[in-house]
RNA sequence: GGGUCGGUAGCUCAGCUGGUAGAGCGCCUGCCUUUUAAGCAGGAUGUCCUGGGUUCGAAUCCCAGCCGACCCA
């Protein structure tokens, strides 16, 4: 209904010779930029200067009294009220100009005044239509709030939306941040494969996917890992990798399909470095992000001063878990623990494997402060290199803030022959699991049997950690085009 | 995968003890040159998610399905 009668206003201009989609034009000054300059101005210096402007926005608002109309257009940098009447722009513009839509993108140009109500504003010496809209925006007051179309055509939410415009303006610095960070202490950025032949660096169901030249089933990467690893062997000392991971495995609050990762390796360092670097990294994100140590996060105050807490797994068990040692070493018990929480156990799983399900049940969501969970059983660290005083555990931690898992890192494994066990291990643990394919990657062993330099590496799931700082409860919301089922088409 | 809730106008929502579909904003027409959720007067909205069933009659009750949100696994 509204689209066809704003059909018929595209025509009825075009019949007036307004070009509806005009092309070639330059790029006009940007709103923020004239209310850092003019902001502050009082009625009297506005009317004293002479300058003038010309911006280009959509129009927001709009409100019409005959000759004369005040509107609020927005560009990417901010939204301003416009001025337009009859006397400023000449009768003809002025009749071109009533048949202008909440929605339409205008150019204006004048000069700066102020309304009786104080509010810096624009007055229209000429308004110009860049493009026509066709759909009608959502309501004023309330907003888009339905979650489904905010999701599907996240383009009208950011029209709408300002805080998830600001949401992704902080997902852009952030990702900036990281980089520069990496960038200034010699990390390289490099590109590995995404489609593999052999799903490896990480534990979980791959998306398949099959190259018709070639014949072959490939793999959309679950982790980078096991690519960057063969860099430290070929001679790259600081090598990561900013770029999407793909799980084919449930959609949740923390949970997309695909999502994207950082993964940085550092020879001769250890977990210990990379915990320093953890620290100095979120830092410098919090104080660019909100110029202080201290973030909220969904009603909680985090507090990022370093150190962190560090604390082994099996003390955490015991002192935020709230398990007995005695029971961390009773394999009958903690399955029976498991049980009455509701989790599904075979019977014969590895001890690190129950500890790790009871860590996530009853410690993970009490770690709202940062901390960092180290010594990670050996059985569930396949790639980690074995801690020298127990081999049992290994070198490794997972950063815990707000409840949920940030990152994951060790001290490498390099040793090819642990490793080739490891691997054989780890494949007939998956015994039975069709999803995953049993294949051993002989040629990541044999990068190691050439050498590997003792190095450390980290992966930071960026999506979580746009989330802590935007204060985000979902992992939609830090994701333009989140991963929905598909829909039939719009009418 | 299981549970709960939801899907009605472009948007935000009401209507749900069955009886011809509503409000506000937006839209259209008229008046209005300092408004800002502008105002006043008049007007038009629709696959009530889809498909079955019950009924004289279903947006409303029942069944199945689709999509989403939240909780749990």
């Amino acid at each position: 209904m509204i689209l066809k009668q704003r059909r018929e206003k595209l025509e009825e201009i075009e019949g007036v010779n307004v070009k509806p989609y005009p092309n070639n034009i330059k790029p006009p000054e940007k709103i923020a930029a004239l209310i850092k300059a003019y902001g502050g101005a009082d009625t009297e210096a506005l009317k004293a200067s002479k300058v003038t402007f010309r911006l280009i926005g959509r129009i927001m608002g709009l409100r019409r009294f005959g000759k004369a109309a005040f509107l609020h257009i927005q560009d990417s940098s901010g939204r301003i009220q416009v001025y337009v009447a009859k006397d400023g722009i000449g009768e003809e513009a002025y009749g071109i100009f009533k048949k202008f839509d909440l929605g339409d993108i205008l150019e204006t140009s004048g000069g700066l005044f102020r309304t009786n109500t104080g509010e810096l504003t624009l007055a229209a010496s000429s308004v110009r239509l860049i493009t026509k809209s066709l759909r009608p925006l959502p309501e004023k007051f309330h907003g888009l709030k339905d979650k489904e179309i905010r999701y599907r055509q996240r383009y009208v939410d950011l029209i709408i939306n300002e805080e998830v415009r600001q949401t992704f303006l902080t997902r852009a610095k952030i990702i900036q941040i990281v980089r520069e960070y990496l960038a200034q202490n010699g990390f390289l950025e490099v590109e590995t494969p995404m489609m593999q032949p052999i799903v490896g660096g990480a534990t979980a169901k791959p998306f398949v996917t099959h190259h018709n030249a070639l014949g072959v089933d490939l793999y959309l990467r679950i982790a980078p890992e096991l690519y960057l690893k063969r860099l430290l062997v070929g001679g790259f000392e600081r090598v990561f990798e900013l770029n999407r991971n793909f799980r084919n495995e449930g959609i949740s609050l923390q949970h997309n399909p695909e999502f994207t990762m950082l993964e940085f390796y550092e020879a001769y360092a250890t977990y210990e470095d990379l915990i320093k670097r953890t620290e100095e990294l979120f830092l410098k994100i919090a104080h660019e992000v909100h110029g202080q140590n201290k973030i909220s996060n969904q009603g909680q105050t985090i507090d990022l001063t370093a150190p962190w807490r560090r604390i082994t797994l099996k003390n955490s068990l015991k002192e935020v878990g709230g398990i007995p040692e005695c029971d961390l070493l009773d394999r009958t018990k903690m399955t029976a623990r498991l049980k009455e929480l509701g989790v599904d156990i075979r019977g014969d799983e590895l001890q690190g494997k129950l500890w790790t399900k009871l860590f996530d049940l009853l410690v993970e969501p009490k770690l709202i402060q940062p901390t960092f969970i180290t010594h990670y059983p050996t059985d569930v660290s396949p790639l980690a290199r074995r801690n020298e005083d127990d081999p049992s555990v290994t070198d490794r931690f997972e950063l815990f803030i707000a409840g949920r898992e940030i990152a994951n890192a060790f001290s490498e494994l390099n040793d090819p022959r642990d490793q080739c066990n490891r691997f054989k291990e780890q494949i007939d643990e998956r015994k039975g699991d069709e999803e995953i394919p049993p294949v051993l990657d002989e040629d990541y062993v044999a990068a190691l049997e050439y050498g590997m330099p003792p190095a450390a590496g980290e992966g930071i799931g960026i999506d979580r950690l746009v989330m802590l700082f935007s204060d985000s409860p979902s992992i939609r919301d830090v994701i333009l085009f989140p991963q929905l089922k598909p829909e039939p088409a719009l009418k």
